[in-house]
DNA sequence: AGCACGCCGACT
DNA sequence: GTCGGCGTGCTC
């Protein structure tokens, strides 16, 4: 028998099916990781097929030396999920499958722990002599209690003590395998929930299904993790496994606790703060069936699970759902044709679905279950919209409304707690003009400019256009021009000098050990106030928060990504949600230069109906996403004339396609990336928007195109719908 | 990716 | 003469 085999190298030249001919003796299955001999040396493989014969020339063919585990590292599902990633995202297949070995398996290091028992072997106590009293008392304790750990012994008796009854052999060794599993530090207290009508008819809805995406709307607090709960307690009675995707920074200690209450050691948790030791045994639990519920971040979607029955992905519109580096690929997809493979239910839920996932909804392409009222029945917080151009005109040019200011100190007096949101995220800014509120947009791309210091320009990082930078505004000609960025820093700072509080402050800068510790600290702290990133806006439960404030809305809006106002949508609506959570009332204080946008309109009436239609409008008109398909062709490579020629080889070849297919292209240009240099390697791009018609076709022929194009030491990536363009 | 093979410059 | 530089090409 042949085993077709992909090596584990991870270069594009290698990177296609290798024959290997299974010796007699040994029982190779498909997904069986193998020793292989490759050229001159001994490398690692993966059975992706088993066949008959070769095509190979028969003389050449080698035999597999060895298999590497007793079971296969892949199911079957799980080989041909690799090769639609490859197919899908424009992967090499040796980076699909290495997404199902984490690194604490794959490098075989870790080892499973062991823990040494100690029991009576016999109860001849006579052989101890008078003086050996710790001796005596070890085997009278023993006696009492059964078997012991022997490091808990050595404690309480000396090791000397417990090294001579082993030699003695009155006690014995017993080596029992177990668990590292994490432990959670904090408890829930257990109540029996009991679902509202809407929850328990989507459980039903969900339950029933075979494969079928569903979007599962419901508004904040509306009890979205009981559905998903719910439907995991039926996936297990029929015997059957689910995976729960949360976005890495919801997967708190809060988390953790529910659904070790709801399913004690049934489930395993993989986050990113696992020691080696935990994550390796967590990962062993799944693959042998012990745990039969993953829940994690975007990788777990590869947890090593058959028979699955259920997949949940929480915060579906998060952005960690894009991997954006080695194996990019999209998580969504990723799960949708893992529930075709297993015929199961999948569910993407979300207070603020994205606008590609709505409209797939809308489409029918996944069935939407609305939950429409909140869990605890209480009104959502109000949300006041204050403008910060009349507070300029009236002479306040600070950071902060005096309406906020005012807010605040109330608060403060109350002795209850504030969170300030500020969302400031890249290095390079927008401009806007503090009179009037005009932000320079790119004439094509109706994004805003992103403003590069290095050479003093506003460039589009949709079309590469450059513009000029502005010295005074084109609209009202006032010379007072700012830059959108004013960081949590500079608002702590400003607080302080008002307010005799503690002030917390959580951002991408703080270490992440540290940040569950501010959350907790700031929890039990009153009255204070918590300023940070979009990172505290989920997933907590902060009693005594009555005041949300949003510093600078617009930041969010005018980042140049069409993704801008959605990502604005979902902040405000998720920020929302934190102020006012149990008796008192919540607030929130909005501030914007530009109070008329409808995303303010819409978030403050929290009308998530009304901002689809108007956002799925203007991506119509503008010709974004889901109407069309931004794709990016990334060229790396530590020789930057090597990088640039092959850039243009594929290029010209793409201009051909543009010829071809001419009215389906929107734009075409080929450019340096913003950065322009990462990791050694030069970046260069090509980026295409094409229109919803032929684009599988279109797509599938620049994937032949980069094909054709691979050569040593560059490396060519796809993506279809970059989140991220730098 | 890594390793062998191969064809040109300065060293005991 | 030959040791070793790294360009090119192959790995079932």
């Amino acid at each position: 028998m042949i085993a077709e085999v992909i090596v584990d190298i991870m270069s594009s030249g290698v990177d296609r099916v290798f024959d290997y001919i299974i010796p007699e003796e040994q029982n190779v299955l498909i997904g069986d990781r193998v020793s292989v001999p490759f050229g001159s040396r001994q490398i690692d493989g993966f059975v992706i097929n088993i066949k008959q014969s070769s095509n190979y020339d028969a003389t050449k063919l080698k035999y597999i030396i060895s298999k590497k585990d007793a079971q296969p590292l892949l199911t079957e599902n799980m080989v041909r999920l690799c090769f639609y990633m490859k197919q899908k995202f424009f992967l090499r297949l040796a980076d699909t499958i290495r997404l199902f070995l984490p690194p604490v398996v794959r490098n075989g290091k870790v080892k499973e722990k062991i823990i040494n028992y100690i029991y009576l072997n016999s109860d001849d106590f006579g052989a101890i002599s008078k003086k050996a009293k710790n001796q005596l008392k070890a085997l009278l304790y023993l006696k009492e209690k059964g078997k012991q750990s022997q490091s808990e012994l050595n404690k309480l008796f000396g090791i000397s003590a417990i090294n001579a009854l082993l030699e003695k052999e009155l006690v014995k060794i017993e080596e029992v395998k177990t668990s590292r599993i994490p432990k959670n530090k904090f408890s829930v207290t257990k109540k029996e929930i009991i679902l509202n009508t809407q929850q328990s008819e989507a459980v039903d809805i969900i339950s029933r299904s075979k494969y079928q995406p569903f979007l599962l709307h419901g508004v904040t607090g509306s009890g979205k993790t009981e559905v998903y709960i719910n439907c995991i307690k039926n996936v297990l009675k029929k015997g059957k496994t689910a995976v729960m995707l949360v976005p890495e920074i919801s997967l708190t200690p809060q988390m953790f606790a529910r659904f070790r209450n709801a399913f004690g050691d049934t489930v395993a948790i993989l986050h990113s703060s696992l020691s080696n030791g935990e994550r390796f045994d967590e990962w062993n639990r799944l693959k042998s069936g012990e745990a039969r519920i993953a829940i994690g971040a975007r990788s777990c979607i590869f947890a090593p699970l058959e028979n699955l029955g259920l997949i949940v992905i929480d915060e579906e519109h998060d952005n960690s759902y894009y991997s954006e580096s080695n194996p990019r690929y999209h998580t969504h997809e990723v799960a949708r044709y893992l529930a075709y493979l297993n015929d199961c239910p999948l569910i993407l839920g979300s207070a603020t679905p994205s606008i590609e996932s709505y409209y797939l909804a809308k489409k029918g392409e996944y069935r939407l279950i609305q939950l429409t009222e909140r869990a605890n029945k209480k009104e959502l917080p109000n949300i006041e919209i204050v403008d910060m151009l009349s507070e300029i005109h009236s002479g306040n040019t600070g950071i902060f409304s005096s309406r906020f200011l005012n807010e605040l100190s109330t608060c403060i007096k109350n002795k209850k707690q504030a969170m300030i949101f500020i969302n400031r995220r890249g290095f390079s800014s927008f401009l806007m003009c503090k009179e009037c509120g005009y932000v320079p947009k790119c004439e094509d791309c109706d994004v805003s400019l992103v403003f590069h210091k290095e050479d003093d320009m506003l460039k589009c990082h949709y079309c590469n256009r450059r513009y000029r930078t502005l010295t005074t505004c084109p609209k009202c000609k006032s010379s007072s021009i700012r830059f959108g960025a004013v960081g949590t820093q500079r608002v702590v700072e400003e607080l302080s000098k008002i307010f005799d509080v503690p002030i917390f402050r959580l951002d991408n800068d703080v270490n992440k050990n540290n940040y569950i510790n501010i959350l907790e600290t700031f929890n039990q702290t009153s009255p204070s106030i918590l300023v940070g990133t979009q990172m505290i806006a989920k997933g907590h439960d902060f009693n005594n928060v009555t005041l949300v404030g949003i510093v600078d809305a617009d930041m969010s809006l005018y980042f140049s990504d069409y993704k801008a106002i959605e990502r604005t949508f979902q902040l405000i609506t998720q920020v929302s949600g934190r102020a006012g959570r149990s008796e008192s009332e919540g607030k929130v204080v909005l501030q914007t230069y530009y109070p008329k946008h409808f995303v303010y309109r819409c978030s403050s009436n929290y009308d998530y109906g009304a901002f689809f239609k108007k956002e799925l409008n203007l991506r119509e008109v503008s010709h974004f996403p889901p109407f069309v398909n931004i794709l990016r062709i990334l060229v790396l490579g530590e020789d930057e004339k090597k990088v640039l020629n092959s850039l243009e080889k594929i290029y010209n070849e793409v201009k051909l396609l543009k010829e071809e297919y001419s009215s389906d292209f929107i734009y075409l240009h080929a450019m340096k990336c913003p950065k322009k240099r990462l990791q050694k390697n030069y970046r260069y791009q090509i980026l295409l928007r094409i229109y919803k018609k032929n684009e599988y076709e279109i797509i599938s022929k620049i994937y032949d195109i980069c094909d054709k194009m691979k050569e040593n030491k560059i490396s060519i990536f796809v993506e279809n719908d970059p989140q991220n363009l730098s």
